[in-house]
DNA sequence: CCGACTGTAGACCGATCGGTTTCCTGTTCG
DNA sequence: CGAACAGGAAACCGATCGGTCTACAGTCGG
């Protein structure tokens, strides 16, 4: 049995990444199969809902990117960038939803660009700890590189409106030779 | 004297970049000091205008990003990342208006997308022919590398609220080194 | 002076916005 | 059984949405 807030939180993490966060709050509830009174008890406005519904996304947007245990670190992070690319691949792609809310929302001071802050930073953390254990001269550098070029690919997704083909690997793979990541 | 077309094209220039395309009609009108009614003969749609005014914005974003004539296809290259980090410097910025616009639009088919693809297409393009004229394998792959790394720098800097300091210079600098264009 | 034209001001339309409130049904627990 | 409580349905609030339309002021060429 799901919960009010489980069902809301789902609704909201599908809807605004789908059509963006100027959905409206009846048709966010309607989805969710919540009334607004019920939602307005369990938040205090639709911004933090907002801002909860990316926190919740984001582990299940990590499990998709990040790879299992074991392989070179190398393989590691070329493993994110193969998860890109699959996920443009879905017509229903629409950009790194970390990336898509907080630019849409215009506001750094907004809770919910702080969670995109955070969860963003996790990724470069993996990158970081990856490089390092690879022994990379300047592991934070290659990381936020790498970052980089993950969001790039994911903008270049949207604009085009076409899979990434490979791009984004090979534009990983140019950076980690480059760092001597091999 | 500037017509109703051009202050509405400005003043939705600067609008929907800094407020996002949400930003109602009425706001937009008064701000251009423009009748609504003189809008909607003007323009079929606010999908129209949204479009007609990113289109419009799109030659001073060039002209603000392409290097002057002269110079080494390494220096013009760098020279738009350099003026890109000059960009998130200030606290005004909310990332590239043509991935920005088409982020929030989720509609691969609004007309404001062709125009972002177009725009978008027009800075690779800048790249590929500086890394033909230096003679690199394969100009048009790393002319899309360079704009991957245009645009995830761009989403850094909105999603951190902060200025890139260097980081996209230095990324766009690996890869023009990984390509071999000194 | 006259009509034609341009453009502003703003009322108006039905729909929807974020948010609050009332009402009522179902469940749970003492 | 009955009081407490959770939660859905929906009315309601003032404001705003995209879009249309009327009314009127100013500026033309004739």
């Amino acid at each position: 049995m799901t919960t009010p807030r489980d069902r809301l939180l789902d609704a909201a993490g599908e809807l605004f990444y789908r059509e963006g966060v100027g959905v409206g709050v009846d048709a966010l509830c309607k989805a969710a199969g919540v009334s607004k009174r019920s939602m307005y008890l369990l938040f205090d406005s639709k911004d933090e809902l907002i801002a909860a519904s990316l926190d919740r996304r984001a582990p299940d947007y990590d499990a998709v990117l990040l790879p299992p245990d074991g392989g070179t670190p190398r393989e590691r992070v070329l493993h994110v960038f193969r998860a890109q690319d699959d996920l443009t691949r879905r017509p229903t792609y629409r950009g790194c939803p970390l990336v898509a809310t907080a630019t849409e929302l215009k506001d750094a001071t907004h809770p919910a660009n702080a969670v995109a802050r955070r969860h963003k930073q996790a990724l470069t953390d993996f990158f970081a700890a990856e490089a390092r254990a690879a022994g990379v001269a300047d592991p934070d550098t290659l990381a936020a590189q790498l970052t980089v070029v993950f969001d790039g690919a994911s903008a270049r997704a949207v604009v085009r409106a076409e899979p990434l083909s490979g791009l984004g690997v090979a534009t990983a793979t140019a950076l980690l030779d480059a760092a001597g990541l091999t």
